[in-house]
DNA sequence: CGGCATCCTGTATGATACTG
DNA sequence: CAGTATCATACAGGATGCCG
């Protein structure tokens, strides 16, 4: 990873609202948030499924699902099962499932770096290859970490060729 | 994603320590653990780097680098320029540059669903395109969030062909 | 400069009890 | 089942000051 020259321009100074990741963190900052998350991408969409499998107390897990909620990650729908009374189940919205490569990036770092006793294995359904994520480039090659640079226009004083 | 017969087996019990994620969130769990990783791959190296950019006070700096050298993500090791008194720099480990996909995915999704006033891009120095975090598979397909199936053998009775 | 110690505040989260 | 309300605790992180 090389970003010397955006580092000088930057002088020192922090990037504060000018950083996309501080956002992201707004919506998945804490540990119960994230533990939702997973939830919702492992299947769960019923409140009691969130608090138990996630190992919350019920009020983090209304506290988290309300925020998610909030922030466009999670959809509150009602539903009716035949009988029963109205219910309201949570979804993944867009945004919501684009946070995969994140939950997955923790996943797959955990799996190489401090491995549980039975690590989960992801499985891709078409062909049953194990699923990674990876770090590419538009024109498909693989990016280490020394093989990227970042850059911003604005007040840090960056050229950028890639904004519209 | 699927996974209806892995929750099933799970009988809406706590992962915990069987879950990879919650031990990665040991090691950035906090917003000023993930600021200090940005700024180690953005190239910072110094601690009056790492403060000042990050934003973090030196309490606080002193503390996440602390706690990252022991997690084995960053390494301080003694270097000297001439003329001037012994210094630490810390440097990412191997551990430290395999949570790329973790830094990058978050500023992904920041960058996709509320973007900053100026978006930083990040460019690929072989080709000059842009990266992107990408979950794949082995074969590569890529893997949307209906793709894939996650499946751990040991206490939650699931069969799993692809462990060793 | 590169930290560590101390105090203080806000928040995340658990425990418990209560409601529709 | 699906929450809400209240209290208690632990920790994140800022402010300040000290120290080599």
């Amino acid at each position: 990873m090389k970003l010397g020259g955006a580092l000088a321009a930057r002088e020192n100074q922090p990037l504060g609202r000018y950083c996309p990741m501080e956002r992201t963190l707004g919506v998945v900052n804490t540990r119960s948030a994230i533990l939702v998350l997973r939830e919702a991408f492992y299947g769960a969409t019923r409140f009691e499924q969130f608090t138990a499998r996630a190992g919350l107390t019920d009020a983090t897990t209304a506290t988290k699902l309300r925020d998610m909620v909030e922030a466009g990650v999670l959809e509150k729908r009602p539903y009716q099962e035949p009988g029963r009374r109205r219910r309201h189940e949570y979804v993944l919205t867009a945004a919501g499932t684009d946070l995969m490569p994140v939950v997955f990036a923790l996943l797959q770092w955990g799996n190489q770096h401090d491995p549980p006793p039975y690590p989960p294995v992801l499985t891709h359904n078409g062909c049953g290859e194990k699923v990674a994520v990876l770090t590419r480039c538009a024109a498909g090659h693989d990016v280490g970490p020394d093989d990227v640079t970042a850059s911003a226009p604005g007040p840090f004083g960056l050229a950028d060729p890639g904004l519209p």
